[in-house]
DNA sequence: TTTTTTGTTGATTGACGAGTCAATAAACTT
DNA sequence: AAGTTTATTGACTCGTCAATCAACAAAAAA
């Protein structure tokens, strides 16, 4: 049976395994042998390929991150002016591969984790500050001092909007989300001193 | 040496050891010795009083809950118009008591708790549903459509300078983030049809 | 004073889970 | 054909932890 080149396979498996079952269980406590078994494996072959459960996790983790910031890449590539590229990061990040029940608890999970692992740490500080510089390039040109404040604010409203979802009921609803950050713009202050 | 009436002082002891330690585990990866043992008691007496694990967690939460509450009563009661009740609303958010570390830490699990514990869901929902309508009642004198969204965005808001506190170093900044959400409600169409 | 209630713990149980290992087998190399 | 690498798993080890229990101690009630 073995063909060979099964790695890669095997792990994107697990890293989507991963996912669901963190989205399933609300938390972090799911056991290797939970994620094996949904990504079609022994829990032996699991640590074979990623040595532990902590990598397992932070793969997962790598996952959800490059996959949101390919999709602001390729989202920015497309957009022109400042205020057109502001809103496709905002639309990203509520898209519907990335608003999502599962993608919204791990992303709840990786905070928690981040507390206790350096590594996770890292990997969520590099995403707030890719957002946080996504965010300023756009905003700087907009409303020049303030930007800062701004995109701090921003960041934060977008991830209490995440951590919010996760008690509701029902499918997540974008476009309320989407609103409320269009309006925490509105109003301010259009670029005083450019 | 057992002396009666421990009942209250036990419960209270372990309650707060388990802030602390999930504070220190930064995640509920805690075990009833290590609470125990920090409250200064055996494991077994930890159960005998609580009955479980999820009782003690539960417990917890309630306090800081209810802690939070009546700071917020309090500060309401000497607030005089909708815009300086706000403010105290805000303030207390950003307290002394409320914004530390620990407290942050275990208000984040306690969301990760939620979900997949209905008692824990159910008491974080009536904390945001009273946080709902106590911003409500100064929101709409001040401004009268959009007040609901208002709300909504404040509260996320809120959340989300709490999760993001949970990655800084260095103690806790409550200027800032008390500036952000005076911000966040600056410069909106005040009272547009009251 | 006996009995009951309340407080307290050491020792134990039973379950579960991470990680290891030896063994098997297919595919590639030489 | 013999040897090496890659894939795969069942069985096992070792540790941990929640929960239980029997036993002991002191206060209160009878």
């Amino acid at each position: 049976m073995p063909k060979l080149g099964m790695e890669p396979i095997r792990k994107e498996a697990l890293v989507k395994a991963t996912i669901v079952e963190i989205g399933r269980a609300g938390s972090l406590d799911v056991t290797v042998s939970q994620i094996a078994r949904r990504a079609g494996m022994s829990p032996a072959l699991a640590h074979h390929y990623f040595g532990g459960k902590e990598a397992i996790f932070l793969a997962a983790m790598r996952h959800v991150l490059s996959l949101y910031g390919a999709e602001v890449r390729g989202a920015l590539a497309v957009a022109e002016g400042p205020q057109a590229r502001l809103d496709a990061i905002f639309r990203v990040s509520f898209s519907a591969t990335n608003f999502r029940r599962e993608v919204v608890s791990a992303w709840l999970n990786f905070y928690v984790l981040a507390q206790s692992q350096a590594d996770a740490r890292r990997l969520l500080s590099v995403y707030q500050r890719r957002l946080r510089s996504n965010l300023l390039a756009c905003l700087r040109p907009l409303h020049g001092h303030g930007a800062e404040a701004l995109a701090d604010s921003l960041g934060a409203l977008i991830d209490g909007l995440y951590l919010r979802e996760v008690l509701k009921e029902g499918p997540p609803d974008a476009e309320t989300a989407l609103r409320m950050l269009r309006d925490h713009l509105t109003d301010k202050g259009k670029d005083p001193n450019p």
